[in-house]
DNA sequence: TAAAAATATTAACAATGTTAATTATATTTG
DNA sequence: CAAATATAATTAACATTGTTAATATTTTTA
């Protein structure tokens, strides 16, 4: 009966990542059954032979996607030292992600799929999204005295809430109106923050030009 | 021709109030064509002699919404003294008024309704949405030098961020996973919060009881 | 190879937004 | 007031959606 098994996941990864390519090309919008069938090769009504329905399967897709995120993130901010710098690089680097994949973050952030009863494991999982990928530098922030414990998890959660928010602003409400704008934007409102949480200790100058390796990953990525 | 002109505004009114009725009960989920058409007392069909499409409809709606959370937290945070404390309560009692229209937050922050080329006003007016309910008590922080005016663009950014965050983060993604922690949760948040905004200055002690009207109108509503 | 079991497909249903065709109503004109 | 016209409202129809039940096909077992 072991074949069985491994037919059986194989079969259930074509609709996976039928999923899969369809989020991050097209977005939840262009998610249907028949649609995800087709690129799997199967009939529309297979897809029940192997998950409950349409939304178990798009949420199979999210620790997939955070794994790939977290990749994404560290090579975009690799060498950055640790400390406050390489926190503020690796949220707007977490931005960065989701700037080209607006469909993941629609997945992640804003689709409300089916009831959550039985998915608090991925429920859990977004919402220490951005924790994971900062978890090391908080910790080496902790240990370097630069800020203290106790104010731990305070900090995590706004930086959490203002990097979500901003996303959520600029990809659902196109504000800022513009892409150029919204990066500005969250730059500024990122170094802000983080300088109010170091207490200005270790700030850097607003000059626009501190962070060349982030900055450039800005530039680099054209969202349409 | 001006009875035409106000025969057609009542009809239309039908419509938009049939709409804020079923999202204001029900939530996006049930708004349908149909389902807003039967509230109005006409056949499905009728509605696009009258709306472009029902998206149109749906945005028509969140004026009427802002003014009356306008309204609503004014009222629930009458008497509170100007300042940090006023802003606390404010920011709370615009989490309240979501916390019980759910299906509003929907239509202001998470619905992708269309697409959003000649709706910029509204785009704005949800924007400015929590610093319209917010403007006069920050000017007074400002003029009472217990800002700095260059920082305020931040700090309403980020008190907006993580408003909405919070919320965000509650209604659609169940976290914190219960009524009361989310309560507590959005509580210390947007205390320190305005604890880093306000440098210490002013603070009150985290005993729980320091702000009771806002405490008790947090109680005194029930989400289901 | 034939019967049984597992798997896949087509047919069908109800609900959705939207348009075209048709009917009912109101308004204008003789 | 009656006939012609314009306006408004409704029904019919279509394409698309998720999902289930009824078939058809393939695979396994005896």
């Amino acid at each position: 009966m072991k074949n069985k098994e491994i037919q059986e996941l194989r079969i259930k990864d074509y609709f996976i990542q039928a999923t899969k390519d369809i989020l991050k090309s097209e977005g939840i919008k262009a998610i249907s059954v028949r649609n995800i069938s087709d690129k799997a090769g199967y009939s529309y009504a297979t897809l029940y032979n192997y998950f409950k329905d349409v939304n178990d399967l798009i949420f199979l897709c999210v620790s997939d996607f955070q794994a790939e995120c977290l990749t994404f993130v560290k090579k975009q901010t690799k060498g950055i030292p640790n400390g406050r710098e390489k926190i503020k690089a690796l949220a707007l680097s977490y931005i960065n992600y989701f700037l080209e994949y607006p469909g993941i973050f629609e997945l992640f952030y804003i689709s409300r799929v089916g009831d959550f009863n039985n998915k608090q494991s991925i429920i859990s999982l977004i919402d220490k999204s951005l924790d994971s990928v900062c978890e090391s530098d908080w910790n080496y922030c902790v240990s370097h005295n630069q800020i203290e414990m106790e104010n731990l998890e305070f900090f995590k959660s706004q930086l959490k809430l203002s990097t979500v928010g901003l996303l959520l602003f600029y990809l659902n409400r196109l504000t800022p109106p513009s892409y150029s704008e919204f990066i500005s934007h969250a730059n500024k409102q990122t170094d802000d923050l983080l300088g109010l949480i170091f207490g200005k200790q270790g700030a850097v100058e607003d000059n626009g030009s501190k962070n060349p390796q982030v900055q450039n990953s800005f530039i680099s990525i054209n969202i349409k």
